[in-house]
DNA sequence: CGACGGGACGC
DNA sequence: CGACGGGACGC
């Protein structure tokens, strides 16, 4: 059990199995009526075990359905240990069906994308509903027992119980509706493997029904990596890939010992991305301790295995080859080899708006662009979809993510992410790969969440703030084991500290930037994977009081926060100043391929940008302690920084989203105007430093080595000159997200550094 | 150079 | 009735 992460994978999912004791069947839920009283949220009806922090949205009022909330309420809640009592008694079965959710506000024509799969702007997905299987559900849970717990994740139109036919026993699952597949989606992530059930023996799963995700349209993209260094874990391999989009699932191949055998899966819920990491990685980026690089390209359609004829199977498309149509009404593009902007997105809606398809049409060929058939090129989608998906879904998590979040402006996702620095780059970057991965990945996915914060990001946020709780508590899973690495840097004092605490600042600090939704994640798992080594200056003071601790990591948290704002301006700029630097080369860097969009990537801004707000932070950072979140930001940001960015929606229609206020409006604001002026000023003037496509990288690489070595991730933005200024700034992204680190000098984790610093040919 | 898991899926 | 058998890109 390993496997199952879906977005947020590396839950730990510890899958216990099967509590079928207990009997007592309850009833049934039909439409929720009458009224209830979960009116406070405190309630958590369900403490046990692993509640992650309780109600991020409580009770009436729904979280999300509108604007983006800036600082989700997390009240969190010590870790669940062992939740006590019970309240379920205090449930009868009457439940209230909260409110709808609120109308977007300060918007033009209400949501401008749907947050849901199908993309009906009302909100409602094929059928009006989307279906979650939920497991692990005590025989003697009631309606009681779960429905509130869901209600606090959207609309639950219907709460059933899998009862034996016969007996009428409950089968220890249960069907759960929701409105949209947005909601479906958040208690996915804020749920699966996250909650234990009074009565149950483990988290309960969440995930779609079987044929739910094909009934609503949702395809995945499977890639099939062959060459992985047999050493790395799926976090790794998702670090890889993640600057492509997000990553819905990894699944490597193991053996009977469970060792790798070199090879896995990767999933995309969009095309594009898929695609953006077939060119940019197949044949071009080799792992640490590898000789050959990665082979990437859609999976064939999975083997059929006798027997396994669960879930929809092959719902439309089959597991062999039947129509490749990701979704019945839409067809896939004419002709396979033609890349980029097929819409055949899963969805129904444009995919990417134009500016994104831009750079992503670049990849369309590339060397290895060809590698796939055609067949696969566009198909694969529903054939995987259907064969193995139906089952699929382990993981639970993200997948409709993918699609929810696509709902966002997905508008960046092609740029491509200034993945590695060439085709061969390799051994020595290994550790660079993440820091240039981060950017691309800010652009594929966040935006997506962006304005519509609500859904996936803040949801993802509290997803993964409870992971972190989760992983705590489950601290021994295989993953944290494993990966040594994963401390990096500085990260680990938190583990002493009041995670509450900290989430909560975490959360704020980071909950709405555009590219802030990696950081998070990565974050999080930074975070969940502690446990080592502690900076002695922190050491030093574990002997206070508690309230002090916590202080001081309050402090710790802010810096953090503020190099955080500081790099996620930073790549907000970067985003920014992307979008302004393409539209120079349209289609004219078609052929280009991924090098040359690379070379243009700001760089050369950045460096301007961020040098001074990074001073600025610096100070701050080591010292100043709650005010600088904000102020801090803002003079991070100086003259030169706007908080607006512009973002397209899936009709095509721009908008533009204040990453600092959550705002977001359809007409330009004078900041942002004002200062994309300066900035073509800016660029205007010097010329771009181009960065030697390979060059950098490498010195990016041995900095953050260094960097890594030496001090907490947070410090690393301090001082620097303004040239290493974007340097530092991504080495605190890189030492945050990146898991694949070399391990902090002294601290060195035997196997995996000796992996990861092989030599490459050895 | 490898190829598909994860518990469970009603009315 | 049940599921076997066949099978495959490009490097």
């Amino acid at each position: 059990m390993d496997r199952h992460r879906g977005g947020e994978r590396y839950v730990n999912s510890n899958n216990n199995s099967d509590p079928f004791h207990y009997k007592q069947q309850h009833s049934r839920g039909g439409p929720p009526s009458s009224r209830t009283n979960f009116s406070d949220g405190s309630m958590n009806p369900h403490p046990q075990h692993h509640r992650r922090s309780p109600n991020a949205y409580r009770g009436p009022h729904w979280p999300a359905f509108d604007s983006p909330p800036r600082y989700p309420p997390t009240d969190a809640v010590a870790v669940g240990t062992g939740g006590g009592g019970v309240d379920s008694e205090r449930f009868h079965s009457n439940y209230q069906m909260p409110p709808p959710p609120p109308p977007l506000s300060g918007q033009k024509r209400g949501y401008p994308f749907s947050s849901d799969t199908s993309g009906s702007p009302d909100g409602v997905d094929e059928g009006g509903f989307a279906k979650l299987f939920v497991g692990s559900v005590p025989r003697t849970a009631t309606e009681e027992d779960i429905r509130p717990l869901f209600e606090e994740q959207g609309r639950v139109l219907e709460v059933a119980f899998i009862r034996d036919k016969r007996t009428g026993q409950q089968q220890g699952c249960c069907f759960i509706k929701y409105a949209t597949s947005a909601e479906a989606d958040r208690a996915i992530r804020a749920l699966h493997n996250q909650y234990t059930l009074p009565g149950g023996i483990g988290p309960i799963q969440v995930r779609y029904a079987d044929g739910e995700r094909e009934r609503l349209g949702a395809v995945e993209y499977k890639l099939f990596v062959g060459s992985l260094n047999k050493q790395a874990t799926e976090k790794e391999v998702e670090e890889i890939f993640s600057p492509y989009g997000r990553v819905e699932d990894v699944y490597l191949m193991r053996d009977d010992m469970k060792q790798s055998r070199g090879c896995g899966f990767v999933k995309y819920s969009h095309k594009q991305m898929a695609m953006a990491a077939i060119n940019s990685l197949s044949g071009k980026y080799t792992m640490r301790g590898c000789d050959q690089p990665l082979t990437v390209r859609f999976a064939d359609p999975k083997r059929p295995k006798p027997g396994e004829p669960r879930g929809s199977g092959p719902a439309f498309g089959g597991p062999g080859f039947g129509p490749r149509f990701p979704t019945p009404g839409i067809r896939p593009p004419p002709n396979i080899g033609e890349p980029l902007q097929d819409q055949t997105g899963p969805n129904a809606w444009h995919p990417m708006s134009p500016e994104s398809l831009r750079p992503i049409s670049n990849q369309g060929m590339h060397g290895f662009g060809n590698q796939f058939p055609p067949r696969t090129t566009d198909t694969t989608t529903p054939s995987s979809l259907g064969g193995s998906f139906g089952s699929v879904s382990g993981t639970g998590n993200g997948f409709l993510t993918g699609l929810a979040a696509s709902s966002a402006p997905t508008s960046q996702l092609p740029a491509k992410p200034l993945p590695t620095g060439g085709p061969q780059i390799s051994q020595l970057q290994k550790p660079l790969q993440s820091p240039q991965h981060l950017p691309s990945s800010g652009q594929l996915h966040p935006p997506a969440s962006t304005p519509f914060s609500q859904g996936p990001t803040s949801h993802a946020l509290f997803r993964q703030m409870n992971q972190v709780q989760i992983s705590q508590s489950a601290s021994q899973s295989p993953f944290s084991q494993g990966m040594p690495s994963q401390q990096s840097l500085g990260l680990t004092w938190q583990s002493t500290v009041s995670q509450p605490q900290m989430q909560r600042n975490m959360s704020s600090a980071m909950g709405h930037t555009p590219l802030s939704n990696n950081m998070q994640l990565h974050v999080a798992s930074a975070i969940a994977n502690q446990q080592q080594p502690v900076p002695q200056h922190l050491v030093q003071h574990l002997h206070q009081p508690p309230s002090q601790l916590a202080q001081m990591l309050s402090q710790q948290t802010q810096n953090l926060q503020a190099s955080f704002q500081s790099s996620q301006q930073t790549f907000t700029q970067l985003q920014q100043q992307l979008q302004l630097m393409q539209p120079s080369n349209e289609s004219s860097a078609v052929q280009q391929g991924t090098q040359d969009v690379k070379q243009q990537s700001p760089w050369p801004g950045l460096v301007q940008q961020v040098a001074p707000s990074s001073t600025a932070v610096q100070s701050k950072a080591d010292v100043v302690p709650a005010s600088s979140t904000a102020s801090g930001m803002n003079q991070i940001t100086g003259p030169v920084k706007c908080n607006w960015t512009e973002h397209t929606s899936p009709d095509g229609f721009k908008y533009y989203y204040d990453s600092v206020t959550g705002e977001s409006r359809w007409e330009k604001p004078e900041e942002l105007i004002s200062y994309e002026q300066q900035q073509q000023k800016l660029s205007a003037q010097q010329p771009r430093i181009q960065a030697q496509p390979h060059g950098l990288p490498y010195q990016q690489a041995q900095m953050q080595a260094q960097l890594q070595c030496q001090l907490p991730t947070y410090v690393q933005t301090q001082v620097r000159p303004p040239q290493q200024l974007q340097q530092a700034s991504q080495g605190s992204l890189y030492a945050v997200g990146m898991t694949g680190q070399q391990p902090i000098q002294g601290i060195p984790a035997a196997q995996e550094w000796m992996w990861k610093n092989k030599p490459a040919g050895a």
